[in-house]
DNA sequence: GCTAATTTTAGTACCAACTACTAATATTAA
DNA sequence: TTAATATTAGTAGTTGGTACTAAAATTAGC
């Protein structure tokens, strides 16, 4: 055997790694790397299932161009399944490692807060709404994958502060309590 | 003047826009939309100075990639630019319109949240943190665009439980203030 | 209306990064 | 040493282009 990691099977194992962690590469780049010719490194790819390098570059275009919006442009996050304006709402998020801690595989408390924050302010029935402030307590933590159950109830309306209830759960487990006290901005026009 | 928005400024306005809506497209598609032919397209967006296709795949494909990570996948958010362990620290957080609301461009609370759960966990020295509890205030709304900084300080620790109090300010106007009270895990291996 | 300028098409050669295929050469195993 | 497996070489064809030349159509100016 040669030097390096030679062998079909250990070259198949390193490729699946390598165009994992940089999808970038060409066909002649990555003969370059594991010292064998193009054609290795194509037959490789065609038993392995991995497409060219356009085609991987259009996936990680594809993926991601929804993806993005799905996370900053959303203004709601989660799924909105029930509402009544004014009084109620229910949305669920689907937790995935993504919002996680690498190492705990716990979910950012900012995520919890934000689906929270979103059904809040969407129950109210206000065009313009802010959290003005919130009390909040996350009971127990939340792993990558659990599905988030958030209620929300207006508990009473002064002027333009709104007070909300929102908890959350998990398979019936309530993981987090909120107490938010939103404010509706009169729509003044350009005001710098 | 034909049927469609004829007129070469027209259709290159148009082409433009098309394509910031839909990278993907090639330029026979876009003749077919343009009812021209290829070499229009290919001379428009010679003179617009619009990649190819492929290009323009490949910017969204780099784009995103890095700006993934950067929203879901960092463990701070913001930049760290002090940090005294167990004490206190900076961070601070550049906000743009992605972050807020469309209609207000006020920025969202969980952004803000996040900045500050994150300098709060960052501060306290311990493998492992979430939070238990946190008192939050928005004080004024926060629009894209503003330079967000905020300080954390550790006020106190009893066992495994941190108080850090966090601020944060625009313009050394205070837009938030929130009270964490961190919980730190021993790292129990592999608990199911 | 007629010429000149502009715009649009057409057509060619060439490129990158492939696929799909055939065939030869190395390497390894029995 | 022969058979099986793995690797390399080489050709033709594909997509979605660039870069270029040249002809045809349209429009503007007078």
């Amino acid at each position: 055997m040669k030097g390096k990691g030679s062998g079909k099977k250990e070259r198949q194992n390193n490729l699946i790694q390598r165009v994992k962690a940089d999808p970038f590469l060409t066909d002649e780049e990555l003969a370059d790397v594991f010292y064998v010719s193009i054609q290795t490194i194509r037959l490789d790819r065609l038993e392995l299932g991995i497409p060219e390098l356009r085609e991987r570059i259009k996936n990680v275009a594809e993926k991601n161009y929804t993806k993005v919006k799905s996370i900053e442009g959303k203004e709601i996050i989660g799924e909105l399944v029930d509402l009544n304006l004014g009084s109620n709402g229910i949305s669920i998020l689907e937790t995935n490692e993504d919002m996680a801690f690498e190492k705990t595989n716990v979910v950012r408390g900012s995520h919890i807060f934000a689906q929270a924050e979103s059904i809040a302010i969407a129950v109210i029935d206000a065009s313009v709404a802010l959290i003005g402030v919130a009390n909040i307590k996350y009971k127990s933590p939340v792993f990558a994958g659990d599905k988030l159950i958030a209620k929300a109830d207006v508990v009473r309306t002064r002027g333009n502060k709104y007070f909300v209830w929102v908890f959350i759960k998990v398979k019936q487990v309530e993981v987090f309590r909120g107490k938010f006290i939103l404010v509706s901005f009169s729509t003044k026009e350009e005001e710098e």
